[in-house]
DNA sequence: GGATTTATGTCAACAGTCCTGACATATCTT
DNA sequence: AAGATATGTCAGGACTGTTGACATAAATCC
């Protein structure tokens, strides 16, 4: 449209850099202070209940997942289970979430969170919706898009497919998780 | 232009949830899984070298900002100046930054990257570059522009100011980190 | 039905990263 | 000379992640 581009670098550092790579070495920093700006609001109100951001993740999506088993939780968490025992204890002790007897498959230790979880757990969502719809507010409409499309390129392919519902089952080797 | 679209809920829990509401919920995990997988691709590398992230965002932005100063390093980083003293031990130690006395003011210590360690700063750089890069390309040419200003809304107006060197210095109190 | 695998839990030890509080030193500012 | 500032350091504590080694109960395989 507007001259001969250069190829675009695949990997060597190139000298003479291209605005997708001028876009990409700013978006690490945006990556950066975005997240940290993002995992702030949540970290004000789990300081109130002397959680860490672990409890977080875990309380978020046995939440959203509710009756999750352990295992499939140690998958979306991408964490050893000795450490999530840990942070499960926790919450489980002081009433936040609670376990259930698998009923077709008895080793399983189904996980809920209780009336009291959903409730701080609200409060955490809350927090970030806010802070994300107020954000989509002060962009362009289209950008939501732009926006979603990005972060869902930036991930994993194992990690997309979490938000793809639609997808047919990977054929090549992982079974998904149920 | 095409109905009467409901006022936009600002902060409490709305049941009748509107498109943008739905896709900030979305957004809170495209935030978790996009930052993790971006962040994992320097990972791996800082492995090799028995290094952390605290480490590597202590190289990043001395090398992309030669010569900073100990306190302003820690504006940044926003850690108190006992974490970034571990992590900077080890990279003064390692032979990866060095230290030089301040000009103007002989009590600072201006940081500066080796060549050693900007090798490895480029290497990391390159990595998460790489990603992005793809990331953009996978993604329809617009939306770059629409996740650069959802990301920069989402930052605090602090940090969103370090993306825009352009805007006259704050005018209300704090002083800008020179 | 007995052997094996799977799902989960637990003990112990270590590392990285962040925090608070208390001081110490050198240097700049007033 | 006195006070403020930039930096460094010692000590101790919390959270989160890792490895390695076991233990139990329930499902599955042959």
């Amino acid at each position: 449209m507007d001259g001969p581009l250069p190829d675009l670098p695949t990997s060597l550092a190139n000298p003479a850099a291209p605005p997708l790579d001028t876009a990409a070495r700013e978006a690490i920093e945006l990556m950066f202070f975005a997240y940290r700006d993002f995992t702030d609001v949540a970290d004000r109100i789990l300081e109130d209940h002397d959680l860490g951001r672990a409890h977080h993740r875990a309380l978020y999506f046995i939440g959203t997942n509710g009756g999750i088993t352990v295992g499939h939780l140690l998958e979306i968490l991408n964490i050893t289970k000795q450490s999530l025992a840990r942070v499960l204890r926790r919450l489980i002790d002081s009433g936040l979430v609670t376990q259930r007897v698998g009923a077709s498959d008895r080793r399983q230790r189904l996980l809920l969170v209780s009336a009291q979880g959903q409730t701080l757990l609200d409060e955490l969502i809350e927090a970030q919706r806010v802070l994300l719809v107020r954000a989509f507010e002060h962009a362009d409409p289209a950008s939501l898009s732009g926006f979603r499309q990005v972060m869902l390129s930036i991930m994993t392919e194992e990690d997309r497919r979490r938000f793809e519902p639609l997808l047919p089952p990977e054929s090549t080797k992982t079974t998904r998780a149920a």
